[in-house]
RNA sequence: GGGAGUGUAGCUCAGCACGGUAGAGCAACGGCCUUUUAAGCCGUAGGUCCUGGGUUCGAGUCCCAGCACUCUCACCA
């Protein structure tokens, strides 16, 4: 298309450029290789020290900027710490000027010299040596905007990455959260591991899998829609702490919520139960936000979410008492609401009808982070129901900015129970997914210990933490269409 | 799937209400410049105005259809 040809037009202009860069004697290769010695561009200009001559700085990166004022060039450099500014002289330079002349935005260069300052107090490396590590061929965008086509930020990650420095620093602290989540579960005795993305039956959740294939075996494998099945067996087997950070993927729609693949943290706690789990992802978030967030309110798209502990903890049935109206008890009232809101109820099995009510009257109101406690045990089939109460499961969930973000409970772990769960479970199901997990029947009859386990959606939690209202700015490469050809 | 919005130069955006043959900044190209900070100045080049129809003497602009993206509703443990 023209659009290529356009593109192409200046690829061309830079590949010219690039023939006359190998033909200049100072360059071995415009691809360059191994360079030592490089320290990070923040961390150089932290240790200068005005005044004293004798500091040296090596530092490579990418041009993201580019001042040419004829015998001087300056250049900002940008590294994965950050940016310095590099200037190059004519007379420092001396056989490498012709190579400086040459260099363009997007060009990927190493640089050595003496470290000073200019006239308007810039440090700056006076680069003595200079090195092309990277020819770019293709023109960067606009180095003041940068990137803000949406679907091009998504589609080319890595150039959104360099040229919007907030993207990376957002990814950065995606990293720095998730490592200190693993400290703080490993110092507690948990043990962090891994089970089957590909499984036969695909449990421990409610949701369309993807189905793959395996050709040798000739049988038909999903990808995992939650890894709860698994980790509790590795609780039969006497792991007592056990989590694992998983991609779970879910063939469902796209929203600002939901990506088909996600990132689960998910934990189980031999003899503990729902009310250890909530003062454990109170504990967790909490110091998340006191170490990467400024004091205890976020702003989150256009709310305001208070941190302060404690956390609000609120029934099911207080909660849709408090927002819709209705008596959990009183199920004509619940239908009678649910019509009101112009739902479809009347296909609907009673606790359905209630959730329904509940998700469109109360979820949208939860934005401190509020303990929602006591599901009706219908919808809760891996939940050990209270005892005082049977009616009701031993489940919380948290809502931060109207946002499920945790998921919990005290475990079943008596085997009848299950089984008769999943029977009741599977009647509603079409055939091709209906299978029993009995394998896991017979690990519960082994025995499992009374657990608690907890499943914190990451992509959620770092959207909140770092103010990012939709979750594909926390995912690196989100699932897009592919692009048309024509 | 429903609704709303967007689609113009490599990038970021004007122009469209009221139809008259395409604009700016950055980037590029050619010059000038040894202290710039989104450098500056002079000059040059760059467009299937998403695609296809229609209305009109004439469409980037109005109408219809399609495509893509965004938001939103629905669906979604």
């Amino acid at each position: 298309m023209a659009k290529q040809e356009e593109r192409s037009k200046y690829e061309h202009q830079r590949r010219e450029k690039l023939a006359r860069i190998r033909q200049l004697d100072s360059v071995e290769d415009p691809y360059g290789g191994r360079y030592d010695g490089t320290e990070a561009a923040e961390a150089v200009k932290s240790r200068f020290r005005d005044g004293d001559e004798t500091q040296q700085a090596r530092c490579a990166g990418r041009i993201v900027l580019l001042r040419d004022i004829g015998k001087l060039v300056f250049i900002t450099l940008r590294d994965r710490s950050g940016t310095i500014q590099v200037g190059m002289s004519r007379k420092l330079m001396s056989e490498q000027w012709q190579l400086t002349k040459l260099l363009e935005l997007g060009d990927i260069i190493g640089a050595a010299g003496q470290l000073g300052k200019t006239k308007t107090g810039e440090i700056t490396i006076w680069a003595d040596s200079l090195t092309l590590l990277s020819k770019s061929l293709l023109p960067p965008p606009e180095k003041f905007h940068g990137l803000s086509d949406i679907d091009l930020r998504y589609r080319q990650r890595y150039v959104d990455l360099w040229a919007n420095p907030e993207v990376m620093e957002r990814f950065k602290k995606r990293s720095a959260i998730m490592s200190t989540i693993r400290g703080f579960l490993e110092s507690r005795g948990f043990l962090e591991v891994e089970t089957p993305m590909m499984q036969t039956i695909a449990g421990g959740a409610a949701a369309k899998p993807f189905i793959t294939h395996h050709n040798s075996l000739n049988m038909d494998l999903f990808l995992r829609i939650a890894p709860e099945l698994f980790l509790k067996r590795l609780l039969v087997g006497g792991m007592e702490r056990v989590f694992e950070i998983n991609r779970n993927f879910r063939n469902e729609g796209l929203s600002r919520q939901h990506n088909p693949e996600f990132t689960m943290l998910e934990l189980y706690q031999a003899y503990a139960d729902y009310n250890v789990m909530m003062e454990l992802t109170e504990e967790i978030i909490s110091l998340l936000v006191k170490k990467y967030c400024q004091g205890s309110r976020l702003q989150f798209d256009d709310k305001t979410v208070d941190f302060s502990q404690p956390w609000r903890r609120a029934t099911y049935s207080e909660l849709l008492k408090e927002y819709s109206g209705c008596d959990i008890e009183d199920i004509e009232a619940v239908r009678a609401r649910a019509k009101e809101l112009g739902l479809d109820e009347d296909e609907m099995d009673d606790v359905v009808v209630i959730n329904t009510v509940f998700e469109a009257t109360v979820e949208d109101n939860l934005v401190d982070p509020t303990f929602v406690i006591d599901y009706p045990a219908a919808l809760c089939p891996l939940t050990k129901p209270k005892k005082d109460k049977p009616e009701y499961a031993e489940r919380f969930e948290l809502f931060i900015a109207a946002m499920e973000i945790a998921n919990a409970y005290t475990e079943l772990n008596d085997p009848a129970i299950q089984e008769e769960n999943f029977r009741i479970q599977l009647r509603g199901q079409q055939e091709s997914m209906a299978t029993m997990d009995s394998d896991f029947i017979s690990a519960l009859k082994y025995g499992m210990p009374p657990a608690g386990g907890l499943g914190i959606g990451i992509d959620r939690l770092i959207m909140v933490l770092t103010g990012a209202a939709n979750i594909r700015d926390v995912i690196l490469f989100p699932l897009l269409q592919p692009v048309t050809e024509s």
